[in-house]
RNA sequence: GCCGGGGUGGCGGAACGGUAGACGCAGCGGACUCAAAAUCCGCCGUGGGCGACCAUGUGGGGGUUCGAGUCCCCCCCCCGGCACCA
């Protein structure tokens, strides 16, 4: 019972493979589109994340190349990372290997999930002809002055064994990919400038209407912009210029104090200079025990240490005593900041208990402060005061003014800060792209030519029990002769960040196999930027970031024209089932092959669009499996019972010419499901309701049984445009029905249905009738009327005479085709 | 703390300011069957009434409106992001 899905989709499968039916070639003379779903890791095997993200990007190329697009649907794999790492410590099988096999397996997956790729363009990251423009890419990046090594306190993971950047230090200081809280180690590493590029990523958000509104807040957020001015306090014993930074110059005369970071460079000069040098030390030895979930706690224990030193604050000419203080952070603004206990919180709690002096100047409006008797800092905008020539005026006159006035007088200049940090890219990982650089001892940093790429990877590494890169230790492939001057050299032991090779990834699905360029630019500049990108959320911080600064990176190189890479961006929810995320620890994973084996690829892709809008988290049901697989089998029935008559041909017959009220009711039921499932895939992305739609004119082709010529004629329209409407959403069932009944053209390629206007216009509209807005009658009146004869004509119906039992309407709103509210006094 | 997004039947979810609960799931009743499964038909927010109906109902409280799930104000709860960023 029930239809045979499992030769169905195969046979499908492998028609789709065999003739390439997905493949898309640039063409200038034709509209483009390109999807694109954030591609996997070969991880082992798809989870019901792939399956969702792939379900419904898988849908939307389905629907575009039916409405005539020219569709770009790739799919490749994210296959650099640590799980093929652990994989060949843990069970001895080589990284590549078990890369390549977990590749193939998904491959082959994705093709049973009846997913219309254009497979030639498959890539994989981890193969040569790939990451040696990965390599190539970082060379133009160090080329351009963007790519640099610097030593600085950086994330380290223990558990990872490696650094990692700011962006993958999530949840409170942990580590994004295993969860073990990060520490900070001194380390000289591999940075890119994306820094240089803060502006432009936080001011194109605007111009990128398609994406989420929530993902544009985080990413405004992670990038952090903040105007102030920059001005230097001089250390009095030693003449020593200290830099701070501040959003308040307008605070500037209630200064009492200044404070440093413990790593703070000044610091160590100031052991030489004050007379509490032990102190000092042992102070800031303290602060780097501190983890950096200690340090950056909100309402963590401020600690300081008087160092003995005073500044002189350049402005007012006050003398204020230099702390150091582990709440300053190294690496945000200067390092070192103008504390302002009146009107800074952080500052306030630390100079009360540190008996520092609070001095006020801005007085709230309804109000007057009292340095001694406040309980914390007024932050908020208020009227200037203790502030000389400025006294009186408002915060927000204020703050302009006072810079204006301050650069003038050369006391500041102006300056934006910016919390976005530069992307450590290096990582002391094996299975990465080797960083294509050779340390010569006479010659330093040399870049690996370009001819010379790809670095190799070598294959037959040893891990060793201890941990660390195999790299390191590979004397035979770490010696090298330096490119410039020949001599010994050695190589770079580690490996680029994965996030590097996925930030360029669907450049290169442009010209996937070109091994002259990274990518071409005309096909570049035909396919890019990509119309509808389709992930997690996630990534709103991440990948997200990263791509769009290697787009404006490449922009700004000539090789393509795009400056955003995503037009339109669906993040999509999480697969939960029991109210939870899917873990193996919780024991509620659902298996994509059991379903696809049980059920068939139809059922879980129409599950899967239909059991939520894209947006949500998706709550996983096996009753809700069936219930799409029942649909399935009555569509089925639907049209095996109906074979004959639906395997004639005829044209359709137009609204005009139906006289009959069934006919003109089906014919319109038809009609109304093309427009709506066309809105709703293409507008709202509301693939839930578009669904429903298709099951109500399943439900509707049911119950019509159909007789005689004009009947059979609406009713094989009205199975075809069922047919037609689904395919997208189930392609193998709708096509296998299709070719049944005598089609010869494949429905995947055959245009999408349109609907006819005078088919949408009702005969007859249900009107209600509400007292003072309740419902109390439902009329069915003829379409169209005014409001004056809808008024009329519901205030003549006996029910309605009977209810007013003679009371005069006070009022009376009509809304054609609506209703009608009868307004009476009570 | 700040910034987002949400709270609608037993469940997933629908509703241009205009019939709340489309569609599906679960449940209940019936048909078919020796029986079960499958399938088909019907019912299905809550309270009241034999009944046509009446009242009530979209987290809570106010407001705007002829009319509010939808708009405005206040509050509660859940989820997500950021958080000593100067």
């Amino acid at each position: 019972m029930g239809y045979d899905f499992r030769s169905i989709e195969l046979k499908w499968q492998e028609k789709w493979e065999g003739e390439g039916t997905f493949n898309a070639d640039a063409d200038l003379g034709r509209e483009k589109f390109y999807c694109l779903e954030m591609f996997p890791y070969p991880s082992g095997a798809l989870h019901m994340g792939h399956l969702r993200n792939y379900s419904i990007g898988d849908m939307l190329t389905r629907f575009l190349w039916k409405r005539g697009l020219n569709v770009l649907h790739p799919i490749g794999f994210d296959a650099f990372g640590m799980p093929a790492e652990n994989a060949a410590i843990k069970s001895k099988t080589p990284a590549h290997k078990w890369t390549w096999d977990n590749i193939e397996y998904m491959t082959e997956q994705l093709k049973r999930m009846g997913c219309s790729y254009d497979w030639r363009r498959r890539i994989e990251t981890c193969n040569p002809d790939y990451y040696r423009w990965t390599q190539w890419i970082f060379l133009q990046f160090l080329k351009k002055g963007l790519a640099y090594r610097k030593n600085a306190p950086v994330n380290w993971c223990e558990s990872c064994g490696t650094v990692l950047a700011n962006e993958q230090v999530i949840n409170d200081g942990r580590c994004w990919r295993c969860d073990t809280p990060v520490v900070k180690r001194s380390l000289e590493q591999w940075f890119l400038r994306i820094t240089d590029y803060a502006q432009e990523l936080l001011d194109d958000l605007d111009n990128l209407p398609g994406w989420p509104e929530r993902v544009k807040i985080m990413q405004r957020n992670w990038i952090g912009r903040s105007e102030g001015a920059r001005l230097s306090f001089t250390e009095k014993r030693s003449g020593a210029v200290i830099e701070t930074f501040t959003t308040r110059f307008d605070t500037i005369f209630g200064v009492t104090f200044l404070a440093l970071s413990p790593e703070h460079p000044f610091v160590e000069k100031m052991c030489s200079l004050s007379p509490r040098a032990d102190e000092i030390r042992a102070f800031v030895k303290r602060c780097a025990t501190q983890s950096s979930i200690e340090r950056t706690a909100v309402g963590g224990e401020k600690e300081g240490l008087f160092t003995g030193l005073d500044a002189v604050n350049p402005v007012t000419g006050e003398v204020v005593p230099i702390l150091i203080a582990n709440y300053i952070l190294m690496d945000y603004g200067t390092g070192a900041i103008m504390g302002v206990p009146a009107h800074d919180q952080r500052d306030f709690e630390f100079a009360r208990k540190y008996g520092i002096p609070v001095k006020v100047v801005i007085q709230p409006v309804d109000g007057a402060l009292n340095a001694e008797e406040m309980d914390r800092a007024f932050e908020d905008n208020g009227i200037a005061c203790n502030s000389g020539e400025f006294d009186g005026m408002p915060t927000a006159e204020a703050i302009p003014a006072m810079i204006e006035w301050g650069v003038k007088r050369g006391y500041c200049e102006r300056e934006v800060n910016f919390r976005l940090r530069d992307w450590l890219i290096s990582r002391q990982r094996y299975w990465g792209a080797p960083i294509p650089v050779v340390y010569c001892d006479d010659c330093g940093i040399v870049p690996v030519p370009e001819d010379d790429l790809p670095v190799l990877l070598p294959e037959n590494v040893k891990f060793k029990e201890e941990g660390g890169s195999p790299l390191a230790d590979d004397q035979e492939w770490l010696t090298t002769p330096c490119p410039r001057c020949g001599k010994p050299g050695r190589r770079e032991a580690d490996t680029m960040d994965t996030f590097i090779c996925s930030s360029w990834y669907f450049f290169r699905y442009c010209s996937a196999h070109d091994d002259t360029v990274a990518f071409n630019a005309d096909e570049a500049n035909y396919w890019m930027p990509v119309d509808q990108y389709i992930g997690g959320i996630e990534h709103a911080c991440l990948h997200l970031i990263y791509a769009r600064f290697f787009t404006k990176f490449f922009a700004d190189l000539g090789l393509s024209r795009a400056r955003e890479p995503f037009t339109n961006l669906l993040t999509q929810g999480m697969v939960i089932k029991d109210g939870a995320k899917m873990s193996k620890s919780l024991g509620n994973v659902v298996d994509p092959n059991e379903i696809i084996k049980v059920y068939g690829a139809d059922t879980a892709r129409l599950f899967i669009l239909f059991a939520a809008p894209p947006a949500n988290d998706l709550d996983w049901s096996e009753h809700g499996v069936e219930g799409a697989h029942r649909f399935l089998n009555r569509v089925w029935r639907l049209v095996e019972e109906n074979l004959p008559l639906l395997a004639q041909r005829g044209p359709s017959i137009p609204m005009e010419g139906l006289a009959d009220r069934r006919l003109r009711d089906m014919k319109r039921k038809i009609h109304v499901t093309i427009q709506s499932v066309t809105q709703d895939i293409s507008g709202e992305k509301q693939f839930n309701t578009a669904v429903a739609r298709l099951m109500e004119l399943l439900n509707a082709l049911q119950a019509f049984h159909p007789e005689g010529e004009t009947e059979r004629s609406l009713f094989r329209e009205g199975v075809e445009t069922l047919l037609a409407c689904l395919n997208p959403f189930c392609p193998h069932i709708t096509e296998e029905l299709w070719s049944l009944t005598g089609h010869a053209d494949a429905l995947a390629m055959s245009p999408w249905p349109e609907a006819e206007p005078a088919a949408l216009e009702a005969d007859s509209v249900t009107v209600v009738v509400q007292m003072n807005g309740k419902l109390r009658e439902r009329v069915e009146l003829p379409a169209g009327l005014s409001k004056e004869e809808l008024q009329e004509r519901v205030l003549a119906l006996p029910s309605i005479i009977r209810r007013l039992d003679g009371t005069r309407p006070e009022r009376v709103i009509a809304v054609p085709d609506k209703l009608v509210n009868i307004v009476v006094r009570d």
